[in-house]
Parts: C-alpha cells; sequence; structure tokens
DNA sequence: ATTATCTATAGATCTATAGATAATGC
DNA sequence: ATTATCTATAGATCTATAGATAATGC
C-alpha cells in the first residue's frame, strides 16, 4: 500500500496537468487515425478532427505544429505498434524446434488477429504514406525490417525445403501469403472470392499450398 | 478514292467542332487521371486538371458539370475499357480446348500486360472508387463479373483437379494469383520479396504452386 | 504563474459561375 | 448562329494564428 501510494504520489506531481493534455493528444490522434482512414487526409478538416475528438481547433494546434505534424504523429504511432508487436512475434526464441510450417502458420495467425484488432490504425498508416513520400519510405523501411526479419527464421529451416531454389521458394511463398493477407484484410475493397469462407479455411488451405509448393519433407498436416 | 472522301465529307460535317471538343474532353479526362493516381483526387484541383490538359477551368465546367461528374467519367472510362479487355480475354471459343494450367497461365499474363500499359487508369479508378460508395459499388460489380466470368472457365474444368474440394481449391487459387498480381502491380505501395524476379520466374512459380496445390493430373509442365 | 483550451478571424485556397472572346457551321 | 473556350470573380471552405478564458501547480 505504501508503494502503492508512493508512485501514485510520484504520478501526481505532474499528472493533473499532463495527464489532461496527454488525454487529449491520444484522443486528437484517435479521432485523426479514424476519419483518415475512413474519408482519407485530405478530405478531413483539422475541425473534423477536433469535433470528434470532443476539443476544438486550437487544442489542435496547440498539440502539433500544422496538419501534417498530425499525420506524421498519426504515422509514427502505427509504426511504433507495429514494430512492438513484430519485435515480440520474430523473437528467434519463441521459435525454437519450429519447422516452416509452424512459423507461416504463426504468420498467418498473428496478422489476423493484428488486423482485425485496429483496422484504422493499418488504415491511417497507409493512407499517411499515400499523403507523404517520405512516410512512404519509412513505411518502405518498416516493412523491409520486418519482413527481413521473417525471412530469416524462414531461411534457417531452409534444410526443410525440397524446392530446387529454397531461398526463391521461400521468397515466394512469403509474397503469396503476404498478398493474401493484405486482401483479406483490406475493408473496403474489391471482393476476393473466399471472403466468405472462415479463417480457419483460409489458413488450412493456404498452409497445405505452401506445404506442397516447398515440398516440406514432413508433409501436409493431417493428410497421409 | 471518292469512298475516302467521302468518308471524309461526312466526317468532317460535324466533326470540325465535335473533334475539337472532344480532344479537349480526353485531355481533360488524360489529364484527371495522371493527377487522381498520383496525389489523389482531393489534392487535385479542377486548376490543375485544366492546366495539365492545357485547358481552363471553364472547359472543366463546360465538359463536366461537377469535380464529382469529372471523377465519375474517370471511373466509367476504366471500366468500360476494363469491361472490353475482359470480355475478350473470357471468350469461351477462346479457350476450347485448353486445361487450367493455361487459363491461369493466360489470366496471368493477360493482367500483367494490361497492369504495366496503362498504370494511371487502373490507380485513378481505385481512387475514385474510395472517394464515392457508389464508385465503390460498381467497382465491386465490375470485378464480381470479371471474377465470376473467369471462376465459369476454371469450374468448367473442375474434372482435372485432384484436390478433394475442387471448387473451394479454384477459388483459392483465384484469390492468391489476383493478390500477388495486384500486389505486383501496384506502383508506390510495399516490397514484396520478389518484386526484384522477372516476370517470368513470377509466372512459373506461381503455376507451379497452383498445379501441386490443384493435384493437376497433367503434373508440372517441364518437371517429371 | 503556468499550461491547456477555446473563440473568433485573417489569409489562402478551391469550386463553380457569369460574361466576354474565339472558333466552327451554315 | 452556334458551340467551345477563356478570364475574372463571388462564395464557400479550410488552415493557422492571436488573444481571451479556464484549469492546474505552487
Amino acid at each position: 500500500m505504501a508503494r502503492s501510494r508512493f508512485i501514485s504520489d510520484l504520478h501526481w506531481v505532474r499528472e493533473g496537468q499532463q495527464s489532461r493534455s496527454q488525454r487529449t493528444q491520444q484522443a486528437l490522434l484517435d479521432a485523426a487515425e479514424v476519419l483518415f482512414a475512413e474519408k482519407g487526409a485530405e478530405a478531413t478538416s483539422v475541425a473534423d478532427v477536433a469535433a470528434a475528438a470532443g476539443a476544438s481547433v486550437g487544442a489542435v494546434y496547440h498539440h502539433f505544429r500544422d496538419k501534417k505534424a498530425l499525420l506524421y504523429a498519426v504515422f509514427e504511432r502505427m509504426g511504433e505498434q507495429l514494430r512492438a508487436t513484430t519485435r515480440e512475434a520474430v523473437d528467434p526464441g519463441r521459435w525454437a524446434g519450429a519447422s516452416v510450417l509452424d512459423v507461416l502458420e504463426g504468420y498467418l495467425e498473428f496478422s489476423l488477429e493484428t488486423g482485425r484488432n485496429r483496422p484504422a490504425s493499418k488504415g491511417a498508416g497507409l493512407e499517411a504514406a499515400r499523403q507523404d513520400p517520405m512516410l512512404n519510405d519509412r513505411m518502405r523501411e518498416l516493412y523491409t525490417e520486418m519482413n527481413d526479419e521473417l525471412m530469416k527464421l524462414l531461411l534457417a529451416r531452409r534444410e526443410e525445403v525440397g524446392h530446387p531454389d529454397p531461398e526463391l521458394a521461400l521468397a515466394f511463398v512469403f509474397d503469396q501469403l503476404s498478398a493474401m493477407l493484405k486482401a483479406r484484410l483490406a475493408e473496403p475493397q474489391g471482393p476476393p472470392q473466399l471472403a466468405a469462407r472462415s479463417d480457419e479455411v483460409f489458413v488450412r488451405e493456404a498452409l497445405d499450398s505452401a506445404a506442397r509448393y516447398l515440398r516440406l519433407e514432413a508433409g501436409v498436416p493431417g493428410e497421409g
């Protein structure tokens, strides 16, 4: 109790002011995220963001130099989030003893989960990248970093692969899966044939396809 | 000569005025297409479009009621184009005697070619669909129509498929290929692993993957 | 006292129109 | 004469700021 009171006190020394400030800042970011993802950044006025956050235009400019700074902040927040979850997901220790198929399954389920979790975050990040060349480059870096880590996990297991060119084949499968995930998670976009099928079926067939193409020695799980 | 003069005369009866008008209209659509695809429709002003087309703002409003009408026209033009090339590509007569793999190969090569042909057209169409819910629905219809035709071709050949659920498997492969095509053709987007590889390698591996997953009787071309 | 927020507004676009000018068509 | 185009501009946003008001912190 004494300890928790102490921590609380420490917090409260500066928290009243700070927490109010941070609360509005987060509210502004949340609102901007949703609106940018929904209508696009250009179509969203600063007044829209302020209203959606229950704040005023002045508050926006107190927290962010200009509209572009708000766009950058939305992007950065998404980037941090993506980076954090990715770091956790590709931790090599986590995958000790796992097969290629295990890693691919983990990638699929992880992506489906995080993708469905906060759809606006990713949408707003993509929108921000579309608006600004610099952010577009940063987005590329983020994905490259993430992809490299995952490819490392896969390449460390290339002995399992019977395809004549294991590196090409693993890159191809990775491309295949990320393209399908992107299509499946893109909210307002085109209608993939499989949209109606459950995630379980999708994951099962995707892994079956990968296993056969890669010619994995272990064969297809659940089948001779 | 007489005949060609006659036709020319017929043309010229109304063509002077009309052709001038149509030329500017096309120039406006071309300019809008490129700018919408590049910067987005919101970020493109009517004055931008006029300037890029070498015309004036007034000319834009002579041809299109408002900016939204211009957006619709850009979309419609893309739709017509897509529909025309698709009709030609999925003509059943064209595919008499072709195998599942032949059809898939045709789809890949056709998509790669048309996709690279006029990148702005598709980009502007997608952008237009993003701006307006009605266009988003029309886009869905267009793709559904196209997909249905192609799925018909594939389903007519389901006897070749060894996968326990041929309909699911064909839908899955189709999804797989269209997702990969989309990623491969999306200009300023993320970096797929395979971007560096040639189209030939991409097509070859994609077909190999499809053949193995579908368990096609004919086996993989060029391999045992 | 200091920091956060709000209200009101100047200045910069951007859309759309009205009226003038130029190019065809008889 | 009729249709296409241009120039100039009114009216509607939208961004960003300045100055006033409200909420914490000592």
